[in-house]
DNA sequence: CGCCGCTCCGAACACTGTACGGAGACCGAA
DNA sequence: TTCGGTCTCCGTACAGTGTTCGGAGCGGCG
């Protein structure tokens, strides 16, 4: 009865108002394009919004075509997270050992609050980056440890010394990042914004921390001002005294060697 | 034709074959045995195992019989992680002051630990704490931070110290276990050991960092003895990097105040 | 007895990821 | 030119998924 919508042609496809498949001038669909696709969607909707078809829709293609490209939702989630990383500026890399620390230091500084960044720019990262444990080999990621490990040797450290002070910023940085991008999306979930949910939120919680002297000091009167911009300053102080201990330990430790030299 | 299996009575149910419903002796189904059932389910197989059907099988109940006790999925697994938290043994909350440092060091020390061993030991967790933003409210967690913030502060730290100190050291231990839960369930996904995974992939990754000295050289020397027992030492060391930065301003904040007082 | 509230659940809905097979387009060889 | 092969795109189909809804059986209260 009904023609489709949109379709121009009467119910039953003859011979001469066949589909017409488009053009072949180039394969129309690349890895590439799908992956910023599907950034965008994410970016703007939410993980919970990326579907393979409608990952497709937006391209203009079925959703199966998407797996002639890529193999997986797992694969596509991996690549987009690999060039969300793309994005960071990689830290300059001009210290040299006699230099100030304050040289490495704010580079380091820069680097970790850049990773953060971008997971705060790009929330959905927290919900997949537990499923994509390949990431850390990925090409972007590479890159950054490289440049991050050259910084730190460049600076002094041995590689083994240099690999241990990163996995420690960088592990706080992901970890922190982590909570706190959780803690904003939950909120976005419920359409919230960060300072009417916490007053309506905040009484609820006092009132169940009755037990918990501290924790219901820290939130009576801690809390206002850690909110959004204190945010900023409180991982940056995190990472500071990461430094401390870097710096403290790697004294130490060539005190220690030219000591014993 | 063919009476379904294992029912007893032929196909169609008259009056007297009614399914005979259970007697209600008690609720027969309750939050605690569905959360219970729940975590067992995700230690097993996994997060992709966690269906409510599955879990309704396994507790001989209908899949939509859940909803009566648990509001969403998303509600349940967020009860299973708080139930995770708790798991973890309280630190010892015994030091004074005037302590050697020692004392708390030790037992942030073991509190990290704990948590980095909770999450290694539930490795579908990391899956799950970006989305279900709301865990920190949790009772489990609650009792976790007041316990930690007990223990700083009566070492001598004031509250907004104590916080922030905690919140660097959770903060590094959930992003280092993150970073060590996803690897090794990317592992176990793939049905390989870390050994002989590390022998297969290691020279593909070697092979990739061409143009990445620094991560060829960590690569191709350290990551042996990095395996397995190696990195708990590391993340310990870790922690005890980040400790060395907090004992050092705890000692220059409580300087300076004595010093202006 | 009727009525209410609670618990359990079968059926159904709207979607999901993805395997498969086929259709058309391109290209190089015969 | 024609034929075969390869590559890309995709309609269909399958086996699930989370969740809603209406109803059924039950216990207890008036």
């Amino acid at each position: 009865m009904a023609a489709k919508p949109e379709d121009g042609t009467s119910g039953i496809p003859t011979l001469w108002t066949r589909p017409q498949r488009p053009r072949r001038e180039q394969p129309a669909l690349s890895r590439e394009q799908i992956v910023t696709a599907a950034l965008a969607l994410l970016d703007s909707d939410g993980i919970e919004a990326l579907s393979m078809r409608k990952l497709g829709a937006r391209l203009n293609a079925g959703a199966t075509s998407l797996y002639t490209h890529v193999a997986n939702k797992e694969e596509l989630l991996a690549l987009a997270v690999d060039q969300v990383f793309a994005e960071l500026p990689l830290p300059e890399t001009t210290a040299t050992p006699g230099d100030d620390p304050k040289v490495w230091r704010t580079a380091v500084e820069g680097c970790a609050e850049g990773v953060r960044a971008v997971i705060l720019r790009h929330p959905w990262m927290v919900s997949v980056i537990g499923d994509v444990g390949m990431v850390y080999f990925g090409p972007s990621w590479m890159r950054l440890s490289e440049a991050f490990l050259t910084l730190l040797e460049t600076s002094g450290l041995d590689l083994a010394d240099a690999n241990e002070a990163m996995g420690v910023v960088i592990g706080y940085t992901i970890g922190a990042a982590t909570v706190e991008a959780a803690w904003l999306s939950a909120l976005a979930k419920r359409g919230r914004e960060e300072q009417e949910w916490m007053e309506q939120l905040l009484p609820a919680v006092v009132e169940a921390t009755k037990e918990h002297p501290r924790l219901h000091r820290l939130y009576t009167t801690q809390v206002d001002q850690e909110i959004a911009a204190g945010r900023d300053t409180a991982f940056l102080s995190g990472v500071r005294l990461i430094l401390d201990g870097i710096e403290a330990s790697w004294a130490a430790r060539s005190a220690d060697r030219t000591g014993r030299a």
